[in-house]
DNA sequence: GACTGGATGCTAGCACTGCTAGACAATCGA
DNA sequence: TCGATTGTCTAGCAGTGCTAGCATCCAGTC
């Protein structure tokens, strides 16, 4: 039956541009903008059908961060390989982790920020995310140094650049100081 | 005119009602069921009545966060000045932040989470922002180690508490690791 | 080739949100 | 006692997320 197949694939390429079209409003006008009829209008469907893909605004968010979330690890992964000594490479990451969540506030905001619906540090975690921790694990567990879990120091080294992204961003801290705050991070907290 | 005088004193009471009130159905419910439909039933007077005392949500918001700060500022000041050593002084700081936190978390989220329409890092900040800011950095300062700027190193200790808290209480990071995460943080970050 | 049943997308509408215009009543100064 | 001012309320606007129920269209059958 190749027809339902087209069908089907009509379906995932709508579903496609759902989550596209979200994410580009998202990062234009922010995520106060993203209502459901402006979205409609844009992907030019009527309202309900998106709620024939997710079951409500909340997994719309949540399918822009998991997408979000491959789009981090594949970035930080290529960071890390591409920097050579364990120092250089924690650095590399850190600001990696920065440009990203800069670059793209709005995905960042509904992996870390909004209620996406997702589980998180459990079993039934969405693979994405474990993943971009796994990416962030992986350089930082080099420099946990001796008697700390390498887990347990990419919780922190990650809360502390979470903290600062958020901070900055929301105008709380001043935006210079990050290339600053980086180095001190990297140099107190990473062992050599 | 005392008459004018009395009324002038209820109205100072009214407004405290409106704050104290919001923030008590934010901690029961969520900022989410803070409507102004129902701030104005629980405080038993008509909605039009809060836009007399405040622009809109957002400044019932920021209200209710610089309630906050004074309150985070006095309790980190009464921490710091009940610890001696400045290792011993940093950790219980950085508990007191968590704890706070924790216990106020509705009250957090309008501090730094929510949009309140406050200034930050500006000159037009709020003296309770700047106070509670003030509060970490007596204490922080002695510890930044030499050629860090005290203010540089409390703004990314700050920062590190900051995603250490929103993370937790997102789901994002297993409380049972906050704990450890503190140790961490002070030994690590904080120079002897 | 006409018919039918099920899938599909639409219109219209619900209950809610923040906020405000304009009517009304209470209170004040003269 | 009267007019003006102040204070509060009712009612309503435009917007939100979400859904019931109706049209339409098209694949599969006779």
């Amino acid at each position: 039956m190749p027809v339902q197949e087209r069908k089907q694939r009509e379906r995932v390429e709508r579903e496609r541009l759902i989550v596209a079209t979200a994410r580009e409003l998202a990062e234009q006008q922010g995520w106060d903008a993203v209502t459901t009829r402006r979205l409609a209008e844009r992907i030019e469907y009527s309202q309900p059908v998106l709620y024939s893909h997710f079951r409500g605004k909340r997994e719309i968010i949540g399918a822009v961060a998991l997408e979000g979330a491959a789009e981090m690890a594949a970035a930080l992964r290529a960071t890390a390989s591409a920097t050579d000594g364990p120092h250089a490479r924690v650095t590399a990451l850190a600001r990696a982790y920065l440009g990203f969540a800069e670059r793209n506030p709005a995905v960042y905001d509904a992996m870390f920020q909004l209620d996406g619906g997702l589980a998180f540090a459990d079993e039934d975690t969405p693979e994405p995310l474990k993943d971009a921790f796994a990416a962030l694990l992986e350089t930082l567990g080099e420099v946990a140094g001796d008697g700390v879990q390498p887990g347990l120091f990419t919780e922190v080294f990650w809360a502390a650049l979470h903290g600062l992204t958020t901070l900055t961003r929301a105008g709380r801290l001043p935006r210079e100081d990050t290339e600053r705050g980086v180095e001190l991070l990297v140099d107190r907290l990473a062992v050599a």
